[in-house]
DNA sequence: GTTCCTTTTGCTCGAACTGAGCATTACTTA
DNA sequence: TAAGTAATGCTCAGTTCGAGCAAAAGGAAC
């Protein structure tokens, strides 16, 4: 029949490195996310197709895959004369941040700054966003509401909103991709810019990822076999962009026997030696939904 | 360019009528799911086109509408020589349950029997699945384990497993659909068989609205302006499938602020008359995560 | 009009869970 | 040997949760 369309599969390929959260990107100028067409007659499945794209284009092998959302509007990328695009966007979690190339991990915060609050809230949201934000909304109380739950103005602050945040900033004109074909470069401080819609799906990867860690144990495809407590609660902290309470978390990780001891310890870092937990796989079949319980959804 | 690739939009329409959730139908030797193909250039968004074909398809007047997930196996449709299907589903809720032309409400229940404990535990599960799929798991613990956690089988229910729980029947081919093509009609009474996949994407939806229903109001969605607390009460049960403590649900609403009471009283109905509640839709400006906080997942 | 029936609404109580901080342990380094 | 550091252990008050008793407000039966 030969309607013009293109059907991809887009990844994006999450690693936690020493409490850095990373994202594989194949293109530095603007990166991109590892996209490929999905193969109609070959690909059995699209998951499956989605894991072929992530080995031809990337190399990297990845456990976790997992479908986040497709996006399709009709002029979400500018090519005169082409074909829409459709982007069947895919989550993928790895251990190991392990670079192959042409492909290369950059800082998921770099692309999205101001949802890391590890440590206070961050300069950019106080200084540039939310002043900016408050411009853009005055005399409109839907707009005001609008900011007030989505950047925690008066409200608390939801991790999980990352995707309302990010099409907040774009309808805003905050962020760089919003400006495009408008020869309005305004050189906005407000994070790394990704080729065509990349940061959106960027931002609803993130936003999924932190939800789904409440109620399902993903983080541990993230960690290595072996880990500390300190460092599962350090990728939790990474992912969900705030810090816990560190006896908390190990009430918390213990109660839902999550994880379970080696008795071995790590190589000390300075204090008392941590010691070794393992996942307890069997979780997911005792417990109805295992997970890490996000915290502090009141501030 | 033209690959053999044919892009549709799916619709699980659901409406809840005197706690009873029904979803709307198009054909009925089996039932199908409303569905038409992408209009690639009229279509400027994704969600537009499917407000667009479930107009066209079943005039319903549609409220909340969102993407649910997109099913492209290979040979999801068999249709010898027909293009590859990809269909991009989305769940949307009314109000009314009022049938159009060449359209009609099933019961979703009629369809998923086995996910309705209102009643207790329904006997299609106790008699039928269970054992069934426990011949089915025998000498395998991997099977076994997913047989206890989705059907609760010494362990919690938990109704947002919906989807798993087709998965596993279909894979136990104790569904009617897995049986296709292979002469082997075993008039299985596990609920009426529908179209191509549109039982398992009604699965999909009943879990993803199961899951919504605790973080966001969409209940609400499906309410009319004004209602008591114990309709409210009646089509949460209805979708989740479950019987929730009287007190402990209203106490629940009113510390959320979810609700506001309008003074005025419903027709009584046997009782002491019920006040009349509406939604306040500045809750979701307010909380972070308005919802129903789902209830026994312990049992 | 009184009594019974039904449903809504109000309240209480113990168990469990949460947030927060103090205290102790077991290492490394000066 | 003392100081520093991080892991681990424990406590405590405030909150939420599950469950049930009790009163209130109507209709129907007599």
């Amino acid at each position: 029949m030969g309607s013009d369309l293109l059907v991809t599969l887009d990844a994006v390929i999450v690693a936690v490195t020493d409490t850095r959260p990373r994202v594989l990107t194949v293109a530095d100028v603007p990166p991109a996310l590892p996209s490929g067409p999905l193969d109609a007659e070959g690909d059995e499945t699209l998951e499956l197709g989605m894991r072929r794209v992530i080995d031809e284009q990337t190399g990297v092998e990845v456990g976790y895959v997992e479908q986040l959302y497709t996006f399709g509007d009709r002029d979400r990328i500018r090519a005169p004369g082409g074909p829409r695009v459709l982007s069947i966007a895919y989550l993928a979690l790895v251990r190991e941040a392990s670079t192959a190339a042409g492909a290369g991990w950059v800082d998921w915060y770099a692309m999205l700054p101001w949802e890391d609050h590890r440590e206070g809230i961050p300069g950019i949201l106080t200084d540039v966003v939310v002043p900016r934000l408050t411009d853009w909304a005055a005399g409109d109380p839907g707009r005001q509401a609008r900011v007030a739950v989505c950047f925690g103005v008066g409200a608390p602050w939801d991790p999980i909103r990352a995707l309302e945040r990010y099409e907040l900033l774009y309808e805003s004109d905050l962020v760089a991709e919003a400006l495009r074909g408008r020869g309005d470069d305004a050189g906005l401080p407000t994070g790394v810019e990704m080729a065509f819609d990349h940061r959106r799906i960027c931002a609803t990867a993130l936003g999924r990822l932190r939800g789904k860690l409440t109620y399902r144990p993903v983080v541990f495809e993230l960690m290595p076999d072996e880990f500390t407590l300190s460092e599962l609660q350090g990728t939790v902290e990474a992912l969900i962009g705030l810090r816990l309470h560190k006896q908390n978390f190990r009430r918390l990780v213990e109660r839902e026997h999550l994880v379970e001891g080696t008795g071995r310890y790590a190589p000390s870092t300075g204090g008392r030696p941590a010691e070794l937990y393992r996942f307890r796989r069997s979780v997911v079949g005792e417990r109805p939904r295992p997970g890490m319980r996000l915290p502090p959804f009141r501030g």
